[in-house]
DNA sequence: CCCGGCCCTGGAAACGTTTCCGGGATGTCC
DNA sequence: GGACATCCCGGAAACGTTTCCAGGGCCGGG
C-alpha cells in the first residue's frame, strides 16, 4: 500500500522498447504482435496501470459525467441515478454525484466550475433556476443536459415531465371518481414543481368546473412529515373528499393523518400522489400516483448527453416526457 | 459553449506576471497584495478556472473518493450515501458513485484499478468477499474503507454493523411479546449479510428455547415482491404467529402478503424488519425493524477515510456499530 | 541491382499545472 | 555607506501520458 506505482517509463524500460511504443502497443495502434506481447507481459509483470489523469491532460476528456440534483435521498432522483448510471458506465464513463442541498450558490458554482473541469458532461437537476442559473448555462465548456423546466430561450438540451399536466389528470380523476372537495398538499410554492403543481392543480379544478378554494390548499415542503402535517390541518379546518399529495412523500403522509383522524381510504377520502416511487405501490393501501417518467427522464437524459459527448452538435432538444397515471387502491 | 479555456499562461500574459507568481497568487502563496489583486483582476477578466486535472497531475491527489456498493436503490446505501456525501464535501471531496449491481469481476476491478487512479479512496460494500477481493484489497494504492463483513486476516480499516446479533434481538423481541412460530424471510443465503441474518435468527431461536423448524424459513432476495411471494408461501404453508423479515423490503412484502391473506398485524402475526429505513416508520402499521446504523456506518467510514487521507497510519481499525431495535405497531 | 515508398520505431514536444532554484532588489545593521 | 541577509519574482523542470515527426529497414518495382 501506498506504493509507488509503476510509469510507461519502467514499462518501457523491461519491456526493451521506448514509451511510444508502450503507448500504441496498450491503445491498439499497432500492428505489430509481438511487441504487443511484449509489452503486455511487462505490464503484467510491473503491475502498471496507465495514469488516467495524466491521461486525461492529454487527451482533453475524464470519462466523468457528474450528475447533480438536490438530494439524493429523493426517491425521483434515486429512480434517475439508476437509469443514469448503466447507460453511462456501458459507454465507458464513470458517474460523480452532486447532491446540491437545493443551493443556489452550489448549483451555480457546479456548473460554472465542476463543468469547466474534471468532468465531460453534466446532467443538472436545479429546484429553482434564476438568472444566475441561465448565465453560467451560456458559459459551460462541457455539454449540459438540464432535466426540469427551462425557460424558453436558453438553448440548452432539456428533458422535462409535464408536471402541470399530471397534477390536471389527478384531479380529473378523483373528480370522476366522485370527489367534489378536492384537497391539495403542495410543495414550496418557490420551487418550480411546487409552482407548475399547484398550477395544474388550478388548471384541473377548472376543467371539471369545481371553485378554487384556498382552505383546501396547504404547502409542505416535499417530505413526509411535513405531509402528514399539512394534511391533518386541512382535514380538521374543512370539508375533504379527496386528497391530491404534491409527491408521494406527502400523500403518504396524509394517508398516516386519514388513518389517525379515523377516516377510511378510499371510501371516505380518495388519495392519489405524485412521482410514482416504489413507495407509492407498497404502501397501504397502494397509493394512486401521477407518475413523471423519472426513470425516463434520466434515461433520456443520460444517452442525450452521450450523443453531446461524441460530438453530436444539432440544435438543442426540448424532449418532454408525458405524465401517466396509476390508479391503485387508495383512489379506487 | 466548447470555447477554449484560458490557460495559466495567458492569467500570467494578461497581468504581465511569470506563470509561477500567478499560481503562487492563486493558492495563497504570496504576500504581496498588490500581485494578489492584479492576478485575481486578470483572471476575472479572462474567466479563468485552473484545469483540476493538471493540479491532480502534479500534486498527485485528485480531490475525489468513490463509493462502490451493489445498488444505490437500495435504502440502506443511500442513507450511506447521504452521510458520506456531506463529511466529503465539507472536506473539498467528490464523490463518485459505483454500482456494481453485486457483480465481483466489477468489484475486483473497481479495487484494483479504480483505487489505483482517478482517486484518492474508497468506501466498498462488498456484499459477497472472495479470495480475489482480499487479493486486491491488499494491492491498493489509496487508502481503503470496507463497510460489511471482512475475513479477520485482512488488515483493512472495516466498519461492519452486528446483524447477526440484530437478527437476534427481533427474534428475542418477537418471542418476549409472545410470538412462538417466528418464520424468517431471509435474502439469498450465499451473500454475507443473508447469512449472518439466518445465524443470528437461529441464535435467537435457541436463546428463546424455541426449534429450529425449516417450514419457519423461505428465501428471498431482499425486495418487496419476492418477499410478499415468500411469506405467502411460509404464511399457507404452516401455522406462524411472527414474521421477521431480513430487510424492511421484505417485510413489507410480509405486511401486504398478510393483508391478502386476511391476517391482522400485529394481533394475529407480529412483524419485524430489518435496516430501519425511511420505509419503516411510513408502513401501514408502522413496521418494527432492527436498525443496522447504516447511517452511523456511513458516517463512521467517511471519516475514518479522511483521516487516512491525512496521512493517518495508525493501524486499521474495525469499527462494528451496536443494532438497535425500534419497535412500532407492528409488533406491539 | 538500385531506388522509392511504406511501415514501424524511437525521440521529443505538448497538455496545464506546481515547485525548486537562482538572481536581483530591498532592507538592515554595523 | 557598504556588506550581508531576506524577500520576491521569473525561468525551468517535472508530473505521466499521447502524438507528431523523422529516420531507418524492408520490400517491391523498374
Amino acid at each position: 500500500m501506498q506504493r509507488r506505482r509503476p510509469t510507461i517509463h519502467e514499462v518501457a524500460k523491461v519491456a526493451g522498447v521506448s514509451i511510444s511504443s508502450v503507448s500504441r502497443a496498450l491503445n491498439g495502434n499497432t500492428s505489430n504482435a509481438e511487441m504487443v506481447a511484449r509489452v503486455e507481459a511487462a505490464v503484467q509483470q510491473l503491475g502498471y496501470v496507465p495514469s488516467q489523469v495524466a491521461q486525461s491532460l492529454k487527451t482533453r476528456h475524464t470519462a466523468q459525467v457528474a450528475f447533480a440534483m438536490e438530494d439524493i435521498g429523493n426517491a425521483a432522483y434515486l429512480e434517475m441515478v439508476r437509469q443514469i448510471q448503466p447507460v453511462l458506465r456501458d459507454a465507458g464513463y464513470r458517474l460523480l454525484l452532486h447532491s446540491t442541498g437545493a443551493d443556489v450558490e452550489d448549483e451555480v458554482s457546479v456548473l460554472d466550475s465542476l463543468s469547466q473541469n474534471y468532468v465531460d458532461g453534466l446532467i443538472l437537476c436545479p429546484l429553482r433556476v434564476t438568472g444566475r442559473h441561465v448565465a453560467a448555462l451560456r458559459e459551460t465548456a462541457v455539454p449540459v443536459i438540464v432535466i426540469g423546466l427551462l425557460p424558453d430561450d436558453v438553448s440548452v438540451d432539456n428533458v422535462r415531465a409535464d408536471s402541470r399536466v399530471g397534477a390536471r389528470m389527478a384531479v380529473e380523476h378523483l373528480y370522476a371518481a366522485g370527489a367534489r372537495r378536492i384537497a391539495f398538499i403542495d410543495g414550496p410554492i418557490d420551487t418550480v414543481p411546487g409552482e407548475a403543481r399547484y398550477a395544474g392543480y388550478r388548471a384541473g379544478l377548472a376543467a371539471c368546473g369545481l371553485p378554487l378554494d384556498d382552505d383546501l390548499v396547504e404547502f409542505a415542503d416535499f417530505q413526509f412529515e411535513s405531509g402528514r402535517r399539512a394534511a391533518r390541518e386541512v382535514l380538521t379546518r374543512t370539508d375533504v373528499d379527496a386528497v391530491f399529495g404534491a409527491n408521494d412523500l406527502i400523500a403518504m403522509g396524509t394517508l398516516h393523518a386519514l388513518r389517525e383522524l379515523g377516516r377510511t381510504v378510499p371510501d371516505d377520502v380518495r388519495v392519489v400522489g405524485m412521482d410514482d416511487t416504489t413507495l407509492a405501490a407498497t404502501s397501504f393501501p397502494p397509493l394512486s400516483s401521477v407518475s413523471l417518467g423519472s426513470a425516463d427522464r434520466g434515461r433520456i437524459a443520460a444517452k442525450l448527453l452521450l450523443a453531446r459527448m461524441n460530438g453530436d452538435d444539432s440544435p438543442p432538444e426540448r424532449v418532454t416526457v408525458p405524465p401517466s397515471l396509476t390508479i391503485r387502491e387508495s383512489s379506487r
